[in-house]
RNA sequence: GGGCGAUUAGCUCAGUCGGUUAGAGCGCGUCGCUGAUAACGACGAGGUCGGUGGUUCGAAUCCACCAUCGCCCA
């Protein structure tokens, strides 16, 4: 931030010692103060609106660090896109509702079950459950605000308000008059100690592993003449036949009305004993049972397969009950029961291949599918009905069961069938088994009324619809998501609670019904102002009205929490079609469907999918009974999103997930005020790809912030430094084309750069543009551009005279550039410049703090008429000719710099030695040409005097030569070890000429001829003998290692300059200050050394003067060593 | 029990169309370099590419089965 007392530098001063969190909380100032988020959303968007759904978190927890990457993956995007050149309007949004809130809220009070609520009053819950909900509002807007996470949360939508809720109402009318709105029996696990149907991830919570229940096997006497009739038995068998069945629900046979085979499989008639117990009485029976389950159901009994059927032939068999049960008033009058039929989901691996019907538990769909009726056994408080009993028991009577709780029964049943003879056998397992988990009783599979929304018959349209979403990672679509559309069953809606939006069915006594879709349609049916009505249980219940002579209420329902977030949309702008609120009709039409949401991988099934099927249903275009969807105007047949990031979950370092009991659950804040939150969000995006489960570790956190963050800070504090001492002029600098080589290297980097985050970007993938981010500052500004570079910013402060000498001097210390003077320094400031604030602007998305500080600094402190945030800039776009060669020869001279490095290693002599001489090879002449234009980057990088480079006549060299796979594999094939050999022990010199000389290279294989054109041989330079000779894939860097005693004093000279600037650190100097040095070597040819380069040394460490005697008043002095004797080094700071 | 995904160095991750020498960063060791850097460079130790079988001249990569982990469902 521009500091008045600063003001006389071209840029503020800056440390390289920073705190980031401190920084990060004056952006954050600026931003507050400046109102630059309502500013970006001014910013011109040439390009138009982009459009983001926030899906609305709950604040009735504190928010962990596994919110936070949701976060600032919502935010990387909308900041992207509208540096772009979008508008993009982010709406925050809250969920308020739901079982959660009033579970939390049931604990607070102690209450295990419904009863309890009901009688403490709905209306006293459902405040404390309103209240409750934003309990930790403060710490999520602080959090949010801390991570730079940009939305508007003063204008977000909450599910609880009125205008939301009547939304929803829209909806539910908007559906119920297409006909897509149903009320209907549905499976569903109830528990019947609390009288209430859970909720999946509540049944998944009270699941427990090897429970103890009964394992029976019941027959079914078959109805001889249907089998007769296929020819499972013959005219004259007299023996009973039975479909053994196997169950582990004994209270449940009454209610059986079917038996299901599996179409394919083969079916057994046995003979055997009536029952296991009374195995040894001579009194024998006829089963039907799946032949690959015989030896284990009859396993120890004397049995006889007698006949094999296919299931199919099965399929219509009747056969009769063996307990009574309650019939049920709602069958369809054709409803034929106690038959076989024929289904896929039958399984071999247990039973008996034969399955046991019971659609009112937990076969609702198979007995819809087969038309079968329905009996009843235990009503919803889990007692058995009076109207089970045995077959010979009177009518009317109540059974002998009537009453008991329905896992108390098991044994009774059994023990009666098997007295009937309809038991072949029971005894125990164990298997999981649901629970409630509130007070460990068991559950109970049973089909309940329920409304529905009729989503099956859209399935086409839901998979049509996902087609075109754009999956990130892809695999969702078809996988996870995709099969998941292609099971669809229809959207169970209504809950039995009390905290949600309530359903607005009002019914009357004989089954009229009348769905309402805005507070005013139900103002008129009650013929009451309802102005400022709670739309919410109790008071919503409250209201009836008369119709018709009938009086209808509202069924007590509430809507499953995922409808409201499906809904959001719509209803966070209050659209309910004609009676909507000024301006929602438009807000929705701007704001529909939106570009992107991103979440994490547990909203497939939730959020991700209400929102499908909600906007697929709205946006149907109807067919021939079914009117178009009342959305189908806005975007034609579309699903609300057009791309989506599916984030994995985020599991302590350990990978175990985290939560509260473990209390494993990382603290964003320890991170947030050690590392910080651009720290946090790179690592976040780029540690590994978005939809990977991510470990977290602060040691990561940690390890990005000292990698990524540190460097990019050093080299802005590196050209802040020296500019403020220099003071270029920047806009007088020359321009790119005609600066040197290293510059157009580094500007034709950037725009390669450009390039490719902005293609990252535009295809969701922030890990890669993270990842070539980070490439870019590390590896190419830091440690290759401006640790090359570095001498062209000192020289200002060396001042013309000395530069000239630097630049002549042959150590080779300063030779990186041929251009001295002005321009070069002024082209290297601007190439520096130029790549901090691309820089900035790249990274803006992704770390958004820190670019922040860069451009406020780099550029808008000094050009008013500059955007003032770099948020409100525009995105870079890259030039429109990159300059490819020059990249590639940098590359190519980067490789050889690595070799020539580990070369120098081999050779035993330090760096600062110079070398007479380094030979190289490199394998095309496009590459040789380009390491010629860079030598002297290269003499001095590896610190020798001279380069030759090789051509592959040198008989200096011999070459490996092997086929270039990847073009010749294919058509060798077979022939691929032989040529190898063949290869192997060629002549590698002659094929290196040949190669050289563009000719192909023939080669005699097995009898056969094989033809290689010069680009598919690889040719590897062979390291020669007795030089410090590195090589690796066709390149090779040696270095001759001849020392002359001229060579050995410059060494000395630069192990000098060394150690008095050592000296200079440890005396305190500031790099510019200017000494007097006094230097007294022992040994003489150090000496020698000194005198003979003493302008070099001089220059090198600003020395305004060199004496080779004591100096007197040195306000520093050190003794070392320099060669073979002492070196004492003494200076003063030149006045 | 079913579906989806993952498994590569101590840790975090790359690895394109299958191509014969599997890489990077961090950490560890040795050496070097350094007046921008909290750094940097070279070398080294460290790999059964989860396992088994198959296809292929050739498999981390393709196929099958299995194991472990995660998520979703039951």
């Amino acid at each position: 931030m521009p500091d008045p007392t600063t003001a006389t530098t071209p840029f503020e001063p800056v440390s390289t010692d920073v705190r980031f969190p401190d920084l990060e909380r004056e952006v954050m100032a600026f931003w507050r103060d400046a109102e630059v988020f309502r500013r970006s959303l001014e910013k011109p968007a040439p390009r138009g609106p982009w459009v983001f759904y926030e899906g609305p978190p709950t604040a009735n927890g504190k928010p962990g660090v596994h919110h936070v990457i949701s976060r600032v993956f919502k935010d990387l995007f909308p900041r992207f896109k509208t540096m772009q050149g979008h508008r993009v309007n982010r709406k925050g949004g809250w969920d308020t509702h739901g079982l959660p809130v009033e579970i939390a809220i049931e604990k607070r009070l102690g209450f295990t079950n419904k009863q309890q609520v009901e009688d403490y009053g709905i209306a006293r819950f459902n405040a404390l459950c309103r209240e409750s909900v934003f309990e930790n509002i403060q710490d999520w807007n602080e959090m949010t605000e801390r991570i730079g996470f940009w939305v508007d949360l003063e204008n977000a939508y909450v599910t609880y308000d009125p205008g939301y809720v009547e939304s929803c109402w829209w909806i539910m009318k908007e559906l119920w008059q297409r006909g897509l709105l149903v009320e209907d029996y549905k499976t569903t696990w109830h528990s019947p100690s609390s009288n209430t149907t859970l909720a999946s991830h509540e049944v998944a919570l009270g699941y427990r592993e090897d429970v103890p229940d009964p394992s029976v096997y019941p027959a079914f006497p078959a109805v001889h003449g249907d089998l007769l009739t296929r020819g499972v038995i013959a005219a004259d068998e007299t023996r009973d036949v039975a479909f053994l069945a196997w169950t582990t629900t004994p209270w449940t046979l009454a209610a059986n009305t079917g038996l299901a085979v599996h179409p394919e499989a083969t079916y057994a008639l046995v003979e055997g004993p009536v029952s296991k117990r009374a195995a040894r009485e001579a009194k024998r029976k006829l089963y039907l049972i799946a032949e690959s389950r015989v030896a284990a159901v009859f396993d120890g009994t004397d049995h006889e397969v007698l006949k094999r059927i296919a299931g199919s032939d099965l399929v219509g068999a009747r056969y009769h009950p063996i307990l009574r049960g309650r019939p049920d008033d709602t069958d369809p009058a054709d409803a034929v029961g106690w038959r076989v039929v024929a289904d896929d989901f039958v399984t071999l691996d247990d039973g008996t291949g034969v399955v046991h019907l019971a659609p009112a538990y937990g076969d609702l769909e198979v007995g819809r599918r087969h038309g079968l009726p329905t009996r009843w056994s235990v009503d919803l408080a889990g007692k058995v009905m009076p109207e089970v009993a045995p077959l010979d028991a009177p009518e009317g009577a109540p059974g002998p069961y009537a009453g008991h709780w329905f896992k108390d029964a098991d044994d009774a049943i059994t023990r009666d069938l098997e007295a009937a003879g309809h038991m072949f056998d029971h005894g125990t397992i164990r298997h999981a088994y649901p629970f409630n988990w509130r007070d460990d009783q068991p559950l109970l599979n049973v089909a309940k009324k329920s409304w529905y929304i009729r989503t099956s018959l859209l399935k086409d349209r839901l998979l049509e619809l996902n087609d075109r979403i754009g999956w990130h990672p892809d695999h969702i679509r078809t996988g996870r998501f995709g099969k998941w559309l292609e099971n669809n069953v229809d959207w169970a809606l209504s809950r039995e609670r009390y905290w949600g939006t309530p359903m607005p069915v009002w019914r009357a006594e004989d089954g009229e019904t009348v769905v309402v879709g805005s507070v005013a349609e139900l103002a008129e049916l009650v013929g009451v102002d309802l102005t400022g009505l709670d739309l919410h249980r109790p008071a919503v219940d409250e209201l009836t009205f008369e119709r018709g002579g009938k009086t209808f209420r509202r069924v007590p329902y509430t809507i499953d929490v995922w409808f409201e977030s499906g809904a959001m949309p719509y209803a966070q702008w209050h659209y309910i079609g004609e009676g909507s609120p000024p301006g929602a009709a438009q807000a929705l039409a701007d704001h529909f469907p939106a570009d992107y949401i991103c979440e994490a991988i547990d909203q497939t099934r939730g959020w991700f999918y209400s929102l499908h099927a909600l906007a697929t249903l709205l946006t149907d275009p109807g067919d021939g009974d079914r009117p178009a969807g009342p959305l189908h105007h806005l975007a034609g047949a579309t699903s609300s999103f057009k791309n989506v990031i599916v984030l994995g979950h985020i599991v302590d370092e350990n990978g175990e997930k985290m939560s509260k009991s473990k209390g494993n659950v990382v603290d964003p804040w320890s991170v947030l005020d050690h590392q910080g939150a651009d720290a946090l969000r790179w690592y976040l995006f780029a540690s590994s790809p978005p939809e990977a489960t991510k470990r977290f570790s602060q040691a990561l956190v940690e390890e990005t912030l000292r990698d990524v963050f540190m460097t990019l800070w050093n080299s802005y504090a590196f050209f802040v430094l020296y500019a403020n001492l220099d003071r270029p002029e920047l806009s007088t600098a020359p321009p790119v084309a005609e600066r040197p080589l290293m510059d157009r290297w580094l500007h034709a980097r950037l725009q390669r750069l450009i390039a490719e985050v902005t293609a990252d970007l535009e295809g969701f993938d922030p890990t890669s543009a993270g990842r070539r981010l980070r490439d870019a500052i590390v590896d190419e500004l830091s440690n290759w551009y401006v640790r090359r570079n570095r001498r062209r910013f000192w020289r200002g402060m060396t001042g013309a005279t000395a530069t000239a000498g630097l630049t002549s001097d042959a150590g080779g210390v300063g030779s990186d550039s041929q251009r001295v003077g002005k321009a070069d320094t002024l082209a290297a400031y601007a190439t520096l410049h130029e790549a901090l604030v691309t820089l900035a602007k790249l990274m803006a998305p992704l770390a958004p703090f820190v670019s922040e500080a860069l451009y406020r600094n780099l550029v808008a402190r000094g050009d008013p008429a500059a955007p003032v945030s770099v948020h409100l800039c525009d995105w870079p776009e890259p030039d429109a000719a990159i300059d490819d060669e020059l990249l590639r020869d940098m590359a190519t001279l980067q490789r050889v710099v690595e070799l020539g490095r580990a070369a120098r290693a081999a050779s035993g002599l330090k760096t600062r030695q110079p070398l007479p001489e380094v030979l190289v090879r490199v394998p095309s002449e496009a590459e040789l040409a380009g390491l010629k234009r860079l030598e002297d980057a290269l003499r001095d990088e590896l610190n020798v005097k001279s380069v030759r480079y090789l051509d592959p006549t040198d008989p200096f060299l011999a070459y490996d030569v092997r086929p270039h796979l990847p073009k010749v594999g294919k058509r060798l094939g077979k022939r691929v070890p032989a040529v190898r050999a063949a290869l192997a022990a060629a002549d590698g010199q002659a094929i290196a000429r040949a190669v050289a000389d563009g000719l192909p290279f023939v080669l005699e294989v097995e009898g056969e001829t094989v033809t290689f054109a010069p680009d598919e041989l690889l040719l590897d330079a062979r390291s020669p003998e007795g030089y410090a000779a590195v090589e690796d894939r066709g390149a090779l860097a040696a270095l001759r290692t001849e020392l002359t005693p001229a060579l050995v004093r410059e060494g000395l000279m630069r192990d000098a300059v060394r150690l008095v600037q050592d000296a200079r650190k440890q005396a305190g100097l500031e790099v510019s200050d200017r000494i007097e040095l006094g230097l007294v070597a022992a040994d003489p040819e150090a000496r020698e050394a000194l005198e003979e380069h003493a302008a070099t040394l001089a220059q090198e460490v600003l020395a305004t003067s060199l004496g080779f005697a004591a100096l007197p008043e040195a306000s520093f002095s050190l003794e070392t060593e320099l060669g073979a004797g002492a070196l004492t080094i003494a200076l003063r700071r030149a006045g």
